[in-house]
DNA sequence: TTGACTTGTCATAAT
DNA sequence: TAATTATGACAAGTC
């Protein structure tokens, strides 16, 4: 038994996890908050199913196994501590506790998000072997496991027989015929299990810590030791930009993938599941079980295990999720079936599918519910975020990626207005999709609301919840289906906080409700910042625009990144340098200007100079031109001529010779001889 | 309410 | 050919 970190911690961690345990014969419960085998109606409801009800809780309600009526709600199977159902009036209940007696540890629940791994018959001819015989055989025939088949060798083919009622195919098809008689059968098995468990246990309590602990704890100390390296290396990348640090960590996963680091097998996994008594679960995490990469268990995991039977007897959850009473939510199980899987996200070629990580094996039943039902989801949600796109970014995908609706509306409008449609038009068609994309949370018993209400109202932090994987290439498809879900929870909210969903904010008025509701950090995030937080892009607007193209390139080929990713990058850098060089271009235009008007002040001051210069010359000219003319009175005044009469100034103009001698000279000369040498200048 | 200004964005041409 | 830069034009927000 193991307590394991919360899978969207470890993005990814889902889907490996659970083809890791579907090989290993394992069945893997989620004891997250959306308790989806909840989901399971009465008739499906099997031995092993039983076993995933919860045990004792730390929370303040505890799960009754069964509806008090009608179908598997939720709101039913709650019920204060305290005040269970009373056993006598509910057979099934004690059923419930008879099975519990059998010896499976319930993992108490001291962590919200946990991992519930239990075990279950494999339900085949090596059924001994493939789950309980293998985590039997894995753990020295000590504990739960060895216990469990210890009672169920001890009658079989008795009907008695847990495996055989929880995977054989016969028994199912019974099953659904008359639902009452698992019951029945289980009864009967628990009945005579019990009391051969109850001296198995007194013998695994007397043990104590045997020796097998003792070396599952040598193991996660090293284990340990490897990952506090991986820490310290992965924070010395921290320090470092991204396009730096790419190198380092690329380098790293390649050691990873090499090999080089710990491998986890699926033998140590098994005896580590199932070897830990109830009270060492708490703490150990996903990391601690698998420290190096996932993959590298699943390789050598595949030593020893019957695929095929592993993977594909327990169809339960994927019955569960596709029994839900809405059918929003389902799909036709022959589609389900017989079309084949296409592949999630196919622009990202070097997406990690599960079933490619398992040559030659077919995958279907509980791994095709965490996986593939997943990836019908996301396809969905995709559908949806084709229909709806918007801009470059969509309404749905942020719904989908756990962005708040609020943030999502305020997202949408601005977009809208961005991309100059009509925002009455798109507003409404896109918040429409949005809450009719939300219809299956809605509509019927398995509306999130109502899972809701099995979790006790609780809340997960979209933060938490909705953290990506987006370094781990392996962790963004169930991811994306999953924080879905989670994000709906938004819509659920309490009353006094209605304020924040599109309904609310659709009937009031627009900016007040944005205002209100985006916080001052926000608010101050520009448009591309947004965007980028709402997608969660894990690197900063003035990362990918001053990123260098090839560092840019890289990044966008070595994460994962969706379609819708990639073009937001693309887009806020492409505005980014846009808007760098609309702001250079305006301050050079600006420049252009300020020296142009610089120009035409200097320009003009000169004018003014030459303006004043050539007013002084003109006023000189002036005076010289009066001192002249009065030169000329005065010495005409004088002159006399042979007869000693004055000489009239208009018939005689003075004239100087070279040397400086002044001659008389009759106008007639003057302007003849001017005209003869300006004859000579045109010839010339 | 209006106009000027700023800023972001797009389209397109140039580099 | 892809990426970047430059720039005109437009729209929205602000004062």
């Amino acid at each position: 038994m193991k307590y394991l970190k919360p899978w969207w911690s470890d993005g990814g961690g889902l889907l490996h996890l659970t083809i890791l345990l579907s090989l290993a014969g394992l069945r893997l419960d989620l004891d997250l908050d959306l308790d989806l085998y909840l989901l399971l109606p009465p008739p499906t409801l099997r031995w092993d199913e039983l076993l995933l009800a919860r045990g004792p809780t730390s929370s303040s309600y505890a799960l009754s196994p069964f509806p008090a009526s009608g179908g598997w709600g939720r709101a039913e199977q709650l019920h204060p501590k305290g005040r269970e159902p009373d056993p006598a009036a509910d057979p099934e209940g004690r059923l419930l506790r008879e099975v519990r007696a059998l010896g499976v540890p319930f993992i108490p629940r001291t962590r919200v998000d946990a991992w519930l791994v239990h075990s279950v018959a494999a339900g085949d001819a090596d059924g001994a072997h493939g789950l309980l015989g293998a985590a039997a055989a894995a753990s020295s025939a000590e504990g739960v496991g060895a216990s469990l088949e210890d009672s169920s060798q001890a009658a079989p083919g008795d009907g008695g027989d847990p495996r055989a009622v929880a995977s054989s195919p016969s028994a199912a098809g019974e099953e659904e015929k008359a639902p009452a008689e698992p019951t029945a059968q289980v009864l009967d098995a628990g009945g005579r299990a019990n009391q051969e468990n109850e001296v198995l246990r007194e013998r695994h309590e007397a043990m104590g810590h045997s020796s097998q602990n003792e070396e599952n704890e040598q193991r996660l100390s090293a284990q340990e030791k490897s990952l506090q390296q991986k820490n310290e290396d992965e924070s010395k990348i921290a320090d470092k930009p991204d396009w730096e640090a790419e190198k380092t960590t690329q380098s790293r996963n390649e050691r990873s993938l090499n090999g080089t680091e710990t491998a986890f097998s699926l033998d140590d996994l098994s005896q580590m599941l199932l070897s830990q008594p109830e009270n060492s679960l708490e703490g150990i995490s996903l990391g601690d079980i698998f420290p190096g990469s996932i993959n590298d268990g699943m390789n050598s995991s595949t030593r020893n295990i019957n695929f095929s039977q592993a993977i594909s007897h327990d169809v339960n959850l994927h019955d569960a999720m596709l029994l839900c009473p809405d059918n929003t939510f389902r799909r036709e199980p022959t589609a389900r079936t017989s079309q084949p899987e296409e592949p999630f996200l196919q622009s990202n070629s070097h997406t990690t599918n599960p079933e490619q990580t398992l040559p030659g094996t077919h995958l279907t039943g509980f791994l095709p519910l965490v996986g593939n039902q997943m990836r019908n989801l996301s396809q969905d949600l995709l559908h949806d975020l084709d229909i709806s796109i918007f801009g470059e970014t969509n309404l749905m995908s942020l719904a989908t990626e756990g962005f708040d609706s609020m943030e999502v509306s305020q997202l949408f409008e601005e977009l809208d207005s961005d991309s100059g449609l009509s925002l009455n038009s798109s507003n409404s068609t896109s918040v429409t999709k949005y809450n009719s994309s939300c219809s299956m949370c809605e509509g019927g018993a398995t509306g999130y609301s109502d899972l809701e209400g099995a979790v006790g109202g609780y809340y997960p932090d979209p933060s938490n919840l909705c953290h990506m994987g987006w370094r781990n290439d392996s962790g963004f498809h169930g991811d994306l289906a999953i924080q879905h879900i989670h994000h709906n929870h938004t819509y659920h909210v309490e009353p006094g906080a209605l304020d924040s969903t599109p309904r609310s904010f659709s009937q009031h008025g627009k900016s007040q409700k944005i205002n209100k509701h985006l916080n001052d950090t926000d608010r101050n995030l520009s448009r591309d910042e947004r965007r980028a937080k709402a997608l969660h892009i894990p690197f900063s607007v003035d990362e990918i625009v001053r990123m260098p193209v090839e560092s840019f390139n890289n990044m966008l080929s070595r994460h994962y990144l969706t379609d819708l990713q990639v073009s937001l990058m693309r887009g806020i850098r492409r505005r980014g340098k846009n808007k760098v060089a609309a702001q250079n271009c305006r301050k050079r235009k600006l420049d252009i200007i300020l020296n142009l008007e610089d120009d035409l002040c200097n320009l003009q001051a000169k004018k003014e100079i030459l303006k004043r210069e050539r007013a002084q010359y003109n006023k000189a000219i002036t005076t010289m031109k009066q001192k002249l003319h009065h030169l000329y009175h005065s010495i005409f005044s004088r002159l006399r001529d042979d007869d000693g009469r004055p000489v009239n100034p208009n018939h005689y103009v003075l004239e100087c010779s070279q040397d400086g001698s002044v001659l008389i000279v009759p106008k007639e000369l003057v302007t003849s001889g001017h005209k003869k040498e300006n004859r000579k200048g045109k010839r010339k």
